[in-house]
DNA sequence: GAGCGTTGTTCCGCCATAGACACAACGGGG
DNA sequence: CCCCGTTGTGTCTATGGCGGAACAACGCTC
């Protein structure tokens, strides 16, 4: 089952034209499926939601029903899970209302586990990034550097390629005062830009902040409002990028991209 | 296709025992599919490599032959394809060798695309994590401030729960030499926990370093020898630890775990 | 002891998916 | 002009997954 874009449709992740798919490139959005694997097997959304539903009814019967699934199929599922997984539900057969199943506690940590994970990788398709084209420079093991329009920074790549994209989460990037900026030495180095703010988006209680650095396309920054009140960001202003070279990464481009 | 563990086989992410799986917890080992969405179909792993194989011989049949593949069914997936995402490849029926197909620009765009995803992905299941229970005390928004061992920290949390796991990728974690720490204003306002440096794990030219902050397991962080050696960790030292609060996420866990 | 609703297991059949196969169309090369 | 290998299209078939049904076992309640 598509968890790709959080709960519920995979099509919620980007608003997307129905008509074309033609022209616009924009239309395509990024999803996922989340899975556990274990022995042989891979716990996926679908496992996820029966065990929730058992959770929730006190019975795999009640469970499958209310999912629209098959007893048998659903049995069996479990079954193997099982095999792989180690216990994950207790039933009783016979008893007060017939019986019933109920979770174990290792089969909700695999389901909290599970969610755990989904919410991890939901932040690669959720969060805003940048990407950057540039050519490796040097490189001393996983780690490149790579020459962009905004200038030189560090990245973790994969070997073999000369050109790249290097993509910055905005949930990664870090502003601060242009002029109290301290010196990079005394903290983890880090790659670092000038820039001057182009656009605050407010959304709830985070900010999203573009910020010129010199390459065609800005940087962008996700921070909370908290940190945007103190930096009283506004467009024009000079700001301090930096993020972490262990938190970049580079993929391999077509040259001519 | 299985993609979750990057090229290959998905069980090469963790080391599992293969015996078990009842009392191991730690044998399962988290996955994903990569997806790239548009207009009702999903570009997916299976796709990628199709289109791959194209490029790589020149032609649909070449590849089909080489994945093993029916010829009939990659071109009906193919035909699907470009109704959503547009002309992938173009193709040529007859001439010099009886004809051939090579993607487009768009195509191979698509392609960079998916990978650029997979990698992003990949780096939610292959960096080392920490994660903290704790407490919701305070809610702004999608922010909460959660009371843990190691103190108060803010974060991203769907509402909603009390009790929440807080995990920190090992990568968003930056180190700071104690003693020259700068005050907290004059940056985004970020997490910030001191403490004392456990393990020092050198990889390629990364290195994975351990810190105590006083929750019963240890905070980790990933960064560059670079940095590693400008602050010269050892066990022992003082450090502060930092990530910011757009950058951890909140799950939603079950009271007693 | 009968009834009830659940678990646990088996078997059957449907259907979607994918491979296998056939065949026309195409266009350069010998 | 024929040959070749590819594209493009359709059809047949096998397989696997899943739903549906049937039935025994179970244990509490009445």
């Amino acid at each position: 089952m598509d968890d790709g874009s959080g709960p519920g449709d995979p099509a919620a992740a980007g608003s997307r034209s129905r008509d074309a798919g033609m022209t616009d490139s924009s239309s395509v959005a990024p999803a996922f499926d989340t899975k556990l694997y274990a022995d042989g097997i891979t716990f996926e959304g679908e496992d996820a939601t029966l065990l929730r539903a058992i959770d929730d009814a006190g019975s795999l019967n009640a469970a499958v029903e209310t999912l629209g699934r098959s007893y048998s199929r659903a049995h069996k599922r479990l079954s193997r899970l099982e095999e792989a997984f180690g216990s994950l539900v207790v039933s009783q057969r016979g008893g007060t209302g017939g019986g019933g199943s109920a979770l174990t506690d290792r089969g909700r940590a695999l389901l909290t586990r599970f969610e755990r994970l989904r919410s991890g990788l939901s932040g690669v398709t959720e969060v805003a990034e940048t990407v950057l084209p540039g050519e490796v420079i040097a490189r001393t093991g996983e780690i490149a550097t790579v020459e962009t329009a905004a200038g030189r920074l560090r990245a973790l790549a994969p070997p073999d390629a000369p050109a790249m994209f290097v993509t910055i989460r905005a949930d990664t990037v870090t502003l601060q005062d242009a002029d109290a900026a301290p010196p990079a030495a005394e903290t983890s180095a880090r790659n670092r830009f000038h820039g001057t703010v182009r656009g605050v988006e407010h959304g709830e209680s985070v900010v999203t902040v573009t910020v010129d650095i010199g390459a065609d396309r800005p940087l962008v920054a996700l921070i909370t409002d908290r940190s945007s009140d103190m930096l009283d960001l506004e467009p024009g202003a000079a700001v301090v990028t930096s993020f972490k070279t262990t938190a970049t990464r580079a993929t391999p481009r077509n040259p001519r991209e």
